[in-house]
DNA sequence: CTGAAAGCGCTAACAC
DNA sequence: GTGTTAGCGCTTTCAG
């Protein structure tokens, strides 16, 4: 068990201060007028003996401990892992490190997860905020921390944001129901009132309102049991045999709502057409394949991690920005009308 | 911006010393002999005013940063998120935080984040190492470091590993196309050689060898470029012809080939069946729904977890262990064949 | 039972 | 140009 190098090893086999190391290793030789031979030697050294730097022990002096905390709703679906990915992967460029959590859609978790990045001093923060959070957050945003929101944002929220227009992606995905023959569309969605999903709740009935017809909303508890969700989802077909669209607000309210559709003998396009806020991989292969609103995953990945880095560089306070990015409508047969 | 409490701030509004703040916090006052009366009086204290350690501080005199760092494949595939939720979920009950990142296969980035989470004194790793890793791997364990390895290991590795029996799981899913009747079952897998694709090779060619059969593997880079994965797959249908079922080595392999039979104008059941190795959520959606090599996600996350804090809390050296799970087949409509 | 004090390893102001 | 040194905030030994 080799053991660790410290600062003061390199300095004291090197006979210079400790100092020096730290200027050289920081790449502040020339402010601090280091020599280049030395600058060279300490170089030459630290690489042979590979020494790394205790990064806990910079943090503590330096207050920047190079890591950021991200709040997701749930680091398994397939919207937010990729975001993630999208996240880690430029943010690890720029010498950043992330610490994750899961909020399962629970402010007591999502607070809790905030105050344990503040206790690991995480240097800025990326969240997928829950209602009932901004408090929390905008006290972190007043305390000179960078903050950016994604996904869903109050709009109390005093930080960056990058959002996707969901009223009109919803809009959208409804219009294009009713144009193709559909009149009885009905929605499912959840019943917390996170801010994207009422936009997307919104979306769907100015859609409806546009040609006078009538909604049918369904909600579904968030974390509910899958199997009680595909039950009420059956429930809900049997009970109102009008329905003859479903535009589902979340990639896995759709997977519950096409087991549902299985399991009630319902085929989609001969009994039902079917559309979906969020857009995953696979939806292209099922069969039929699933007409869905697509996110821009990568740049809302990109959005966020360069608004975080600009605000952890610039000190100086950067007004907090607001992007809001496109959906796009993607068309495939899920939501084909068969001609009668 | 209200400054930071520290340590000493309690202390000194208190009138007493540090240490028996430290104590009382630290659930070590009974230990300490701290007096209840004092210990009551610092706790309602601690909590009036919100004072929360710098885990920084602690880290760095303790050694210990109650963190644990993850390396998976790529946090965005659905098997490998499913397990970071699971292991997130556990292991933060026990007070322990996850840094994670993907190492994309390369051997270059894992062994860069391997030397991250060094620098940030994690107390134990979770990893899916990549080929070529086995040495930094095996110095960490000498180092003393938990290390636990999952969904692949090659048997160098000197630490407790949770792997599934992949050989036995893809022979069991060929086996079972045999049994239906395909006798010209090609196998779609990745070209470097990693442990657990190689074993699920294996298994592949152990079944047709049972049965006298030919094999015909087909290849894929990691990473490449999905349409070029479908290209080549399409071009693999055209020139064999002979091809009456498909075994895929993992999910997005599946993923690129059935967008390849499609494109090819292959009907899965009537022209070809198909089986894949890691089942996703949505493999029982797709119409025809997809046979799939299932494997026990959670139990792996559980496991793994249960393994590393074992070996974080006892640091008298418990034996490395060894766990091997076995997957299941889930016979679904891909593999059917459909009477001539 | 309680308090003073010595660091953990690094950074950066300041002295030479 | 280079070295000395005072902390960052906490834990833990040891003296009282």
């Amino acid at each position: 068990m080799a053991k660790k190098l410290a600062l003061k090893d390199i300095a004291g086999a090197l006979k210079v201060s400790e100092a020096s190391v730290s200027y050289v290793l920081n790449g502040k030789a020339r402010q601090y007028g280091i020599s280049i031979a030395l600058e060279n030697k300490i170089l030459r050294f630290v690489e042979k003996v590979g020494y790394q730097p205790n990064r806990l022990a910079a943090s503590l002096r330096t207050g920047k401990s190079k890591t950021v905390g991200m709040i997701v709703e749930d680091i398994s679906d397939p919207f937010f892992s990729a975001i993630a990915r999208v996240v880690e992967e430029h943010i690890y460029k720029e010498g950043y490190r992330v610490i994750y959590g899961s909020s399962e859609n629970s402010t007591v978790i999502a607070r809790d997860l905030l105050q344990t990045f503040k206790n690991y001093q995480v240097d800025g923060y990326i969240l997928a905020p829950t209602a009932g959070l901004e408090e929390d957050i905008n006290l972190l945003v007043n305390e000179g921390s960078p903050v950016v929101v994604f996904d869903r944002a109050s709009p109390d929220l005093q930080c960056s944001k990058v959002l996707v227009d969901n009223f009109r992606g919803s809009e959208a995905a409804v219009l294009h129901l009713i144009d193709n023959g559909f009149c009885n569309i009905a929605m499912v969605t959840l019943t917390n009132g996170q801010d994207q999903m009422n936009e997307r709740v919104n979306g769907y009935l100015a859609a409806l309102q546009k040609h006078g017809l009538p909604p049918t909303l369904k909600e579904i508890i968030y974390n509910e049991d899958v199997q009680k969700t595909i039950l009420s989802l059956k429930n809900l077909l049997k009970s109102k045999k009008e329905i003859d669209a479903v535009f589902f607000a979340t990639n896995y309210l759709a997977l519950s709502g096409l087991q549902a559709l299985k399991e009630s003998g319902v085929i989609i396009t001969r009994d039902i057409g079917v559309a979906v806020f969020d857009d995953i991989n696979n939806f292209a292969l099922f069969n039929p394949s699933i007409t869905a609103v697509a996110q821009p995953v990568t740049e809302i990945g990109l959005r966020v991690t360069r608004i975080l880095l600009e605000e952890l560089q610039d000190n100086h306070m950067i007004d907090s920005q607001n992007i809001l990015l496109k959906t796009k409508l993607i068309i495939r047969d899920s939501s084909a009308r068969l001609p009668e």
